[in-house]
RNA sequence: GUGCCCGUAGUUCAGAGGAUAGAACGCAAGGUUGCGGACCUUGAAGUCGGGGGUUCGAGUCCCUCCGGGCACGCCA
């Protein structure tokens, strides 16, 4: 049951301008007021024209309301009419306000429990295809904080977007060519030549990363060795070939279970070394037109200034291709491959820039989509002590984060006890320890500075992960004590809202599917985070107060298992969305 | 120097030009012979960094100043 209220009202509104002051709106502003006793949408649209058609905005609005009052609003359902709204009024200085009936709420409390895992999901996309960048680590060394909520973020903007019904592909690409890998293979060959690892196997390559970044710092010939190393692999020396395959399979090795413990999967990989040689190409268009110029050094540059922006380079003047060459190379194959709809790059704000010059070189060398591609810039991820670095030590990784909230939670699940087995006792504590790092990472607005300390995700009361997939264990225990399966009869058969409580729990149900689109369209999965957080509050507010099982009237039962049945359904969904699988016990 | 981002309660953060600026944590006081207390109820706590402007209306948009972060040709 698709059931879109706004777009009624849009043309309810719209035909009403159009009939009284002949004004063809482009489109109507709704909001929900925030004080919800108001009504459910409000709308400006009386201020808005008030200038133009000359007349004070209350009397503009008392017009429309007349007007749009004159024919009830009404949906059809079966052999009934239901009126969609028990009240529309105009408040001073132009408001108009619609309030929700209460039969109309309950057929959306209704469509939750049919539509089920589909609630909030829609058509909207298109099938249109989105391919979306994330993650992209570099092989040598382990993933700290910052990649996680990178995967976070592009992991559940992945799942939003095909949940919107956008058909979704999760890139990796892999810088895996250059001196930063041979940082890590080169002291692997001084001092670790022959050993195997003796503990996860990025951390073991990390080790003899954070051994160069050290030893570098008194030892200046290291950077000579470093050179000589990367210019034999360029040069394909098998014996290094073969030390860099070694070193970045460990690291891969090691980044599956990551993935895996962080809930994150991709759907096709890309490697750098594959795009060592290409974009020359690229180049090549770009200097015929006359955009980049070889300067004095040998090195190809784009000349930016006149678009107010610095220069790019592009080829260095030894002419081996550089990130830029290479990424303008990629968009270009993966346009032909796909030809995506839209591509984003979900990279951390610092890139900005960089993501300015790589797209308008795009436009100047005339891709017609480069319109297509957009840059999700974010926050990056700090210590309180400042900007992670792998030199000094300050460096938080990944999986130490997420062990502690394993150990934690582990601890928690067997105190409760809430099952007899200890396998899924164990899928409990994976769980919740990963809800609260994943929730603690997205329910922050992307554009947000993060600066982390352990207290960040290790909280497990209040606006956090574990308390949404608490809310949602305990609707999963009413539901299974009551005894009986929800069965969907008749979704009117009780036409009274017995307490206020509930009555607030209804009025967030309906929103759901417009905060997952707002979401999507603002890259901002904090939006789902912060409703979910609220109907939890709000449903919770009911089972404090109100009885559900043991509410003696039968009809005032089976009302409150519906309400305790649609909560579970977005609980569900929605925690999905941002990479969080719920268990029924905890 | 040029440009971008951020600044809201003690702390961490919501607020996509609207109505009385909201949560969480922490603090203080409470919670029924009841279905899960990882919960709920109540309270104290704010010159929305400062100043100007646009608007019927500004935490939100523009200008300016202050504070913090970041980016600026051969790293990715």
């Amino acid at each position: 049951m698709e059931i879109e209220v706004i777009s009624i009202l849009q043309e309810k509104i719209k035909q009403a301008v159009q009939d009284l002051y002949e004004i063809d709106l482009e489109k109507v502003f709704f909001e929900h007021p925030v004080n919800e006793k108001w009504g459910d949408y409000a709308t400006n649209i009386a201020m808005e024209i008030s200038k133009q058609v000359k007349q004070p905005s209350f009397d503009i609005a008392k017009n429309l309301h007349y007007k749009i009052c004159e024919k009830d609003i009404v949906y059809p359902y079966k052999d009934n009419k239901i009126k969609i709204f028990e009240k529309i009024e105009v408040v001073s200085p132009g408001f108009i306000n619609f309030k929700l009936s209460v039969e109309w709420l309950k057929l959306v409390l209704f469509s939750v429990i049919t539509a089920s895992n589909t609630y909030g999901s829609s058509q909207k996309g298109g099938k249109s295809k989105v391919l979306v960048e994330f993650s992209q680590p570099n092989p040598n060394k382990p993933m700290h904080i910052g990649h996680a909520r990178n995967n976070f973020l592009g992991s559940s903007l992945a799942n939003i977007f095909e949940f919107l019904g956008y058909d979704v592909v999760r890139i990796n690409y892999m810088n895996d060519w250059g001196t930063h890998i041979c940082k890590s293979m080169l002291m692997y060959q001084k001092y670790g030549e022959g050993k195997l690892p003796d503990k996860k196997p990025d951390h073991f390559v990390g080790d003899f990363y954070i051994m160069y970044e050290k030893e570098s710092e008194s030892n200046k010939e290291l950077e000579t060795e470093l050179a000589e190393m990367f210019r034999k692999m360029e040069a394909g020396d098998p014996q290094t070939l073969k030390l860099w395959e070694t070193i970045t399979g460990w690291v891969y090795e090691g980044w599956q279970s990551t993935y895996a413990d962080e809930n994150v999967r991709f759907d096709a990989w890309r490697f750098q070394h594959d795009y060592k040689e290409s974009g020359k190409e690229v180049v090549k268009i770009a200097m015929d037109k006359g955009i980049a110029e070889k300067d004095p050094s040998g090195a190809v540059i784009a000349r930016l200034e006149k678009y107010g922006m610095p220069d790019k380079v592009l080829l260095r003047s030894d002419g081996t291709s550089i990130y830029s060459t290479q990424d303008l190379q990629l968009a270009k194959d993966d346009y032909d491959r796909y030809h995506f709809d839209r591509r984003l790059y979900v990279v951390d704000f610092r890139q900005e820039e960089y993501f300015r010059q790589v797209f308008k070189i795009m436009e100047i060398l005339g891709f017609e989509w480069v319109d297509r591609l957009h840059h999700v810039s974010y926050g990056v991820v700090a210590l309180p002590e400042g900007q992670m670095s792998s030199r000094k030590g300050l460096v938080v990784n990944a999986d130490d984060v997420y062990e502690q909230l394993l150990n934690l939670e582990t601890e928690e699940v067997k105190s409760n006890r809430k099952s007899d087995d200890e396998d899924s006792l164990n899928i409990i504590a994976k769980r919740v320890a990963l809800a609260a790092f994943r929730y603690g990472m997205l329910k922050v607005d992307p554009k947000q500075d993060i600066s982390f300390d352990y207290d960040y995700v290790t909280k497990f009361e209040g606006n956090t992960g574990p308390y949404l997939m608490y809310t949602y264990a305990r609707t999963s225990s009413i539901l299974e004590k009551s005894g009986k399966m929800i069965e969907i009869n008749d979704p009117l058969i009780n036409p009274v809202i017995y307490d206020e409580k509930e009555e607030l729990v209804l009025r967030s149900l309906y929103r759901f599917p417009e905060e997952i689109e707002k979401a999507g369209e603002k890259y901002a999965p904090n939006v789902i985070c912060n409703y979910l957080f609220d109907l939890a509050q709000r449903f919770n507010a009911v089972y404090a107060a109100l009885p559900i099982l043991n509410a003696g009237n039968p009809d005032v039962i089976e009302f409150r298992l519906y309400l305790t049945a649609a909560v579970r359904q977005v609980l569900k969904n929605g925690l999905n969305l941002i990479g969080i699988e719920v268990v029924e016990k905890m």
